[in-house]
RNA sequence: GCGGGUGUAGCUCAGCUGGUUAGAGCGUCGGGUUGUGGUUCCGAAGGCCGUGGGUUCAAGUCCCAUCACUCGCCCCA
């Protein structure tokens, strides 16, 4: 029985050409939040069950994470997620730390169920936070934030949607404007959440099944469908407008819009991570209805470094997946054409290779990436390796060449050659690495 | 956990109602002579038709089971 060549369930190889993409992804990922001030940390890939536990629900614990006992009869978790990681380091140092905090991360992240599209059992997640900032000027530097990084991978305001809510407004509407109990907001909450996937017939008639008769009576059902149709703040209930977090809300999407970031808009129906967040919560959706899904999103959750016995500290962030980045760069054609690193290839002619290697030496002291054909195969075959490398230029090397220290340099895309001295060689090939054509 | 789809060459797939030695394109390898790739020409290798069982004179094709992959649902920290 062969042994399988498949990588394990869920879980992704990266062949060189998978790689050089997620480098683009990562590189530029890094640049922008560096360019906001943001500083990279890292955590252990395990972690104590009991962190998991204390924030979601067993059940998620239990049947979505890789959960097993160590040596020493320790219950371990391979991290799903970043949060608690990030929240338990700066609890640690809640007090030395420089508030405001700006920390990112892109920690790989595991979660055991079935494999579909955009969602694998395994991927690496961008994640970003601010600590320490109470007013939504930490809402607005965030959300700032991830629009910088669609701008760096080129894309246009048309090809997403930022859209907001705000977790109290939401719980002051349900739970005192619709007076709805306890249970009725969670079971509601949920619906709402699923709204735009199902017709709205059945959307009212699950919800109407939730409702008290009276309720069903007082016309809730239509008060709530008026508030989920709301397109902005100013459709919601007069009495709404008031409060504080619908304050708040319209705080941050008027000065996102006064940016130019005029595809932030208020809307109702988002619940996003009902468990843990306390105020302002966003996600960025795609415009593409090929691929209708959120792609990154965030926001407030004050509670979590509390959860590790210290004083709470406010906390905004988001996190972004690989797999949905990377899905939203090729429907919109945002990815450039990624090349190996390697700048040159070297062919030898004849057997010249002890004669080439103070050139190969010199080549690499001057930061020129060359390879080197090492198969003694006729030139047409080393032609035919660098070109299924994908790479530009091939230098062609023999005892003639060597003697004059003159050599022949070929650029396989244009087909042109040219004979050059070293010096030559390095600027040509650096210029082009620096902006290829 | 529930439901749908698909398993034939390295890859993408074709094989109609079951009928001799299983096909294509791409890729791979060799060649068109000795210092030049991509386009072209000639040639070759490569398949237990996912696995196990059943029906039949006969199974890639029909039936059952099983495994794998995949798309949804649930869930989504």
């Amino acid at each position: 029985m062969a042994l399988s060549t498949q990588p394990y369930k869920g879980a992704r190889d990266f062949y060189p050409e998978d790689k050089r993409l997620q480098k683009y992804m990562f590189s530029r990922l890094r640049e922008v939040v560096e360019r906001f001030g943001y500083e990279e940390y890292d955590a252990p890939i395990l972690e104590p069950l009991e962190i998991y536990l204390a924030k979601t629900g067993e059940e998620i614990v239990n049947e979505q994470t890789y959960v097993f006992e160590d040596r020493g009869g320790r219950k371990v978790v391979i991290r799903p997620e970043m949060t608690p990681t990030v929240s338990r380091m700066v609890a640690a140092k809640r007090q030395e730390l420089a508030y405001p905090l700006r920390w990112y991360s892109i920690p790989n992240l595991w979660r055991y169920e079935r494999p579909q599209r955009g969602r694998l059992r395994e991927h690496w997640q961008l994640n970003v936070d601010i600590f320490g900032v109470k007013d939504t000027s930490a809402e607005l530097e965030i959300i700032t934030l991830v629009d910088a990084l669609f701008k760096a991978f080129g894309a246009s305001r048309s090809m997403y949607d930022i859209r907001l809510n705000h977790r109290q407004l939401m719980n002051y509407l349900l739970h005192d404007y619709l007076a709805l109990n306890e249970k009725a907001v969670h079971d509601i909450s949920k619906l709402i959440d699923r709204m735009n996937k199902m017709e709205r017939r059945d959307f009212i008639s699950k919800v109407d099944a939730l409702l008290s008769p009276e309720q069903r009576e007082n016309g809730t059902n239509e008060r709530l469908l008026s508030i989920l149709d709301a397109k902005q703040l100013g459709d919601l209930p007069a009495e709404a407008l008031s409060q504080p977090a619908t304050i708040e809300l319209k705080s941050v999407i008027g000065q996102l819009n006064n940016a130019g970031i005029s595809n932030a808009r208020f809307d109702p129906t988002l619940m996003r991570g009902f468990d843990y967040y306390t105020g302002v919560v966003f996600e960025v959706f795609d415009t593409d209805p090929e691929n209708n899904r959120s792609m990154t999103g965030g926001g407030r959750y004050d509670g979590l470094v509390g959860l590790f016995g210290v004083e709470p500290v406010p906390t905004v962030g988001f996190g972004w997946g690989d797999i949905t980045l990377a899905n939203f760069l090729e429907s919109h054609r945002l990815l450039p054409a990624l090349k190996p690193e390697t700048d040159v290839y070297l062919v030898l002619v004849g057997d010249v290779s002890q004669a080439a290697q103070k050139l190969l030496a010199d080549l690499r002291e001057q930061a020129v990436n060359v390879a080197v054909d090492l198969s003694g195969r006729k030139i047409g075959d080393q032609f035919k390796t660098a070109e299924k490398k994908g790479l530009t230029y091939v230098l062609i090397v023999g005892e003639a060449e060597l003697s004059q220290q003159q050599y022949k340099l070929k650029n396989l895309e244009t087909g042109e050659e040219e004979t050059h001295s070293l010096g030559q060689i390095v600027s040509l090939v650096k210029d082009y690495r620096n902006n290829p054509t």
